[in-house]
DNA sequence: CGTCCATAATACCTTCAGGGTATTACAGCC
DNA sequence: GGCTGTAATACCCTGAAGGTATTATGGACG
């Protein structure tokens, strides 16, 4: 009647690495137990997930259909299970997310001030976690900056802040007073293309066909040792720039940058008056970013 | 490692009933094997989810909280399933819910015009499971009415209509160009009166002490069929009066009646280009309710 | 106060799903 | 034609989930 959970991991995994002897080692089974349990699931869907040439395994339509929905599926299960072990331990915690630069200490002390009872607690995320930890119940809210993939989630806009570059002391352009997004046209970006367009449209190593490989940050920390030791530079919002200053890297203005826009944002199936306190409290908040180090 | 859906299914039959054996009856499993698996479940959570007095069972703290997650998350997984099921009959169809009265054909032949290569469908739904068909999956959008609990959904508003009452034909007030809530103070009216607080909070009924029971009817067929036995009265949207008319029932619009809003409403966490092209069709429509056959 | 009743837990059995290993079937490659 | 990579098949073993019969226990009641 239900669908079972352990099977859908298997699914995922299989779905993931289109084949099932990675996905078995991965899962830590057997490739046969594996090759037993998708055939299950598909018996029990009564719909073929995969078409299993000899040579390759590729989803169907039915399995596409499948990935999209179990992902969410298992991440609620995660978050449940949080959420109830937490429950479980009597301190009733709420745990705020937050992206690099941001600074929640004022939020947060006056949200627990307003909640005594509340263990408040506070989770620095990254780019790549910054929407799971939501997912996945390890945090309630979280200050998140924009573009994130907004499915299942609410959303409140909290305030914009300017980008700037962050280039190595002794660049060419340090010290300017400001610059133009085209003055970095012949520049290695230490990130996502995307995540800066205005850059990616003018580049010129993505536009010769050579774009050089772009090394796997995960922490503004590890960024920062990259620009410093000239492999690149890097776009950063204002408040990032400043809480994570070293006197080897030097912080540029850029014109025509769209602004970081940051907001808070929870899952949309809790409904919860400490999520919506929460959510007055920052929308209320002065967010205008403190004065710079740099000055 | 995963919870097991069982499991919360089982946990949630408890929940509900507050009573082993009746969950059990319900589950169609002897009374002693659920014992069993709810003990398991409280295992595997580490979580104690019921105080279990000789007399009575309680949910504990940790329980609310599972109770709270398990019903969307069951939801969610019967909507899985019933996605790939139809993703698997290669079929691809899109199921549009609406809510008595409101007529959505020009629209749906729209939508269906735009998107040929697709089966459309519609359901007519009911104040009790406008918001489930979306949970569960029966639905990809629904046409619902306000108020609803919107946890989890996306909402998009699309027209506001009137309000009016249906009398019986011979009622004192028949034929009356308009009324005022407060002539209907000693009625007896036919829905929830939360539905109405309007006239809830006028009541005579209510005041009194000794509410009449009003009966469960699920349908406008039946609601108006107790109205023409003279049982009572009911509040509804004008386009429902003027679609379900009939001669032995009498409509009267209402003064300080606040109107029906109605809106489009879909899972927050689905992300589908159909989805979307519809509520921008939804939107552009015309909601202007037909002329009345009371005229 | 003893008996009965309601209710959940315990004991014990049976079946079957899920895990493992060994092996086979099959397509492509040298 | 043999070799390799890949999934499926065959077979075994353990444990979880289902069932029935019974027990423990607190409340109700004569």
């Amino acid at each position: 009647m239900d669908v079972d959970l352990r099977k859908l991991r298997y699914f995922v995994a299989v779905a993931e690495e289109l084949h099932f002897g990675r996905a078995a080692d991965r899962l830590h089974i057997a490739q046969p137990v594996l090759s037993r349990q998708i055939r299950a699931l598909e018996n029990e869907l009564r719909a073929q997930l995969f078409v299993r040439t000899k040579r390759a395994t590729e989803l169907t339509p039915a399995g596409r259909q499948l990935l999209d929905d179990a992902r969410p599926l298992l991440a609620a299960a995660d978050a449940t299970r949080r959420r109830v072990a937490q429950a479980a331990r009597g301190a009733k915690t709420f745990t705020i997310g937050f992206m690099p630069g941001l600074t929640v200490t004022s939020v947060v002390r006056r949200f627990a001030a307003a909640n005594p009872e509340l263990e408040v607690e506070v989770v620095r995320t990254t780019w790549d976690d910054q929407v799971e930890v939501l997912h996945d119940g390890r945090v309630d809210v979280s200050i998140v900056r924009l573009p994130i993939d907004q499915a299942g989630l609410v959303l409140r806009p909290l305030f914009e802040e300017p980008r700037v570059a962050m280039v190595p002391a002794d660049h060419r352009l340090a010290g300017k007073p400001s610059i133009d997004i085209t003055d970095l046209a012949d520049e290695h970006l230490l990130q996502d293309p995307d995540a800066v367009p205005e850059w990616r449209d003018i580049a010129l190593e993505l536009r010769s066909g050579h774009p050089r490989a772009v090394p796997v940050l995960h922490s503004v920390e590890e960024k920062l040792e990259h620009v410093a030791a000239g492999n690149g530079i890097s776009i950063v919002p204002q408040s990032v720039a400043d809480f994570y200053h070293r006197p080897d890297v030097s912080t540029l203005p850029v014109n025509d940058l769209a602004p970081n826009k940051v907001a808070l944002a929870w899952i949309a199936t809790r409904r919860s008056r400490l999520i919506h306190s929460f959510a007055d409290l920052a929308t209320a908040a002065d967010w205008a970013p403190r004065p710079g180090r740099r000055a």
